[in-house]
DNA sequence: TTTTATCTACGAAAATTTTCGTAATAAAAT
DNA sequence: ATTTTATTACGAAAATTTTCGTAGATAAAA
């Protein structure tokens, strides 16, 4: 049996992901129609990418007539979760909290984005 | 006068601000043996490493008699925002909450950094 | 004084990631 | 039937990041 440690994905691939991810399956064209709207990106460089991601294993892909349907294989929350171990790690030594108190403190956050937090914290503690 | 975007630092650039960070000043050496700890890494890498963060102004560095001792520019909060702002954007499509929620999931956190993290809520509430 | 060790500068190799051009193929349009 | 369009495969160029070897200078040690 073979155990493969995830991968970390690259900023074009999780760019990808993130598309995949929205559209559940999409082709080659769709995916470059979306990367298209936000920046310049070639075709072949899209599906390059898409080839490389497919030999990677971070998606899979079916034949539908003349051309592939792609598809991500990794889940967006365990993506999420190997780069904000990695991201914590790297950028606030490991210390989760730090990272909690800065992004709550720079970014806009709603009462009721707030009262959900207040409810995991709760949560946590219950569970400890 | 020059208005300059602040630079995002490659991932062992932030290593080496990190221990400059913990450090405060420290030349070279000091920070090659710091990496040293972590991994195999040449003197004249680090080095090399160094010089091009000198030339995009990332630290300082001053003479000291034969050798150099240099300093972080940037500063580790306004570093930790801006890799913050980036890493939320790309991997959470924007949305703190989600992250936070995330890494308050996953991360052990302690009674008393939950009961901060509280407080932290509460003044935002405040706040806004 | 001579040798050894340590430091900087610098160029370039190596490794990784991103981009793109070209060819082959097949479908669609004329 | 022929032409045009859209797709994949693939190699390689380009760009970025990391690593390291070598040379030259200076201090420290012998």
């Amino acid at each position: 049996m073979e155990k493969h440690t995830p991968i970390k994905p690259t900023e074009s691939e999780l760019e990808i992901l993130q598309i995949l991810w929205a559209l559940g399956k999409a082709t080659v064209r769709q995916v470059n129609d979306e990367l298209s709207k936000t920046r310049e990106v070639g075709y072949t460089t899209t599906l390059k990418l898409m080839q490389i991601m497919f030999e990677k294993q971070l998606v899979s892909r079916t034949d539908e007539g003349r051309y592939h349907v792609y598809e991500a294989v990794v889940s967006e929350e365990s993506t999420q979760h190997l780069l904000l171990d990695k991201f914590i790690d790297a950028t606030f030594r490991g210390s989760a909290t730090k990272m909690v108190m800065q992004a709550l403190g720079n970014q806009q956050v709603s009462k009721q984005e707030l009262d959900e937090i207040r409810k995991l914290l709760d949560n946590i503690e219950k569970a400890q």
